[in-house]
DNA sequence: CCGATCTTTAAGTATAGAATGAAATCATTC
DNA sequence: GAATGATTTCATTCTATACTTAAAGATCGG
């Protein structure tokens, strides 16, 4: 039985590691992926001390990647009463939860850019003003056309949790066919 | 007319300079962007002297990020007969583009992260065989579920440029409803 | 409100990944 | 096939960002 226990810390550890690997090549936080991934794999609820003991990580890497963690709305934080130590737990959904980090990402690195990207597009001279603008004038809407598409997308597919699995399982009819 | 050049070029910058931002924000090498974005938005045939000017960048960067856009299928380098140097382009369709870069991404970072969760899987005890990992077992197979529908998605829009654009037509057409 | 316990902040440090530059390789012309 | 010019490679250097540490700041039971 211990020793099962400790085949299952290991293989817990093992897709910890994995997802950090995998995230921070998507340009999310390593510690914040394999905390997500400690809560998220186990579906428990811990203390900091205890994933500060888990993933050998410092206090204060953990209060930050917790905070980031709440903000985007995976992680909840927990107070028994009469408790003095907060305890923390992840979504147990994990639609929800893959639907929320898209949802953040798009709204903090994607339509910032897409602002940006009209906002340049405005400074250049009108089409036929200019000809020799006009090209790339072109090609800046193509780009602007990409961006009303992924928000289109995310109207229909991210926007909230039903959405979601509706156009999942809309897919999923699709391809039977 | 030089003066109108000027700004254009200035304008074109700008863009280069927000989409290496935001590529790198996605875990997407900040030159390879920028040599993307200067060839996609300006719509010309650039030499690798040409862009190392243009970006500031060092001959072993550019020989570098050059090859990887190539790799990823989103730059054709030509020659034309009777010429030393190589000229490079970017695909003239951003959709073509865009859904090259996707396939590309899934290929190298996701499916490989897909193929480790399923092996990690595998060394877990079967299902009802050992009641304390039935839980992890469960939360790997939704991990595995939205890997599934990646897949479908994939399958299903990004497999080539003729189901992309189908795909984009009809979340249209939907969204009009 | 005091003291204990937990959390956050901010300044400094470490580290992974990106960029450089010079030597090696490759291609083209004469 | 030598000379010239273009490209690639790779060991080294640099840099952005993640992480740590320690001190300040909250919060809560008593």
């Amino acid at each position: 039985m211990a020793l099962e226990q400790e085949k299952l810390v290991a293989i817990e550890n093992q897709f910890i590691m994995e997802w950090g690997r995998m995230s921070s090549s998507w340009g999310i936080n390593r510690t914040m992926a394999q905390i997500h991934a400690l809560l998220l794999v186990t579906g428990d609820a811990y203390s900091m001390d205890e994933i500060i003991d888990r993933l050998g990580i410092s206090r204060g890497n953990a209060s930050m990647s917790l905070r980031d963690l709440m903000e985007w709305g995976v992680v909840q934080r927990f107070r028994r009463p009469g408790d003095r130590k907060d305890t923390y737990m992840a979504d147990d959904d994990m639609w929800s939860m893959f639907a929320k980090v898209i949802r953040e990402r798009k709204r903090r690195e994607l339509d910032p850019t897409k602002s940006a990207i009209k906002e340049i597009l405005g400074h250049l001279p009108a089409q036929g003003e200019a000809p020799e603008s006009d090209l790339v004038r072109n090609r800046f809407e193509g780009l602007v056309g990409i961006f009303e598409v992924i928000d289109l997308i995310y109207e229909n597919a991210f926007k909230n949790d039903d959405q979601l699995r509706s156009a999942i399982d809309f897919i999923r009819d699709n391809a039977k066919r």
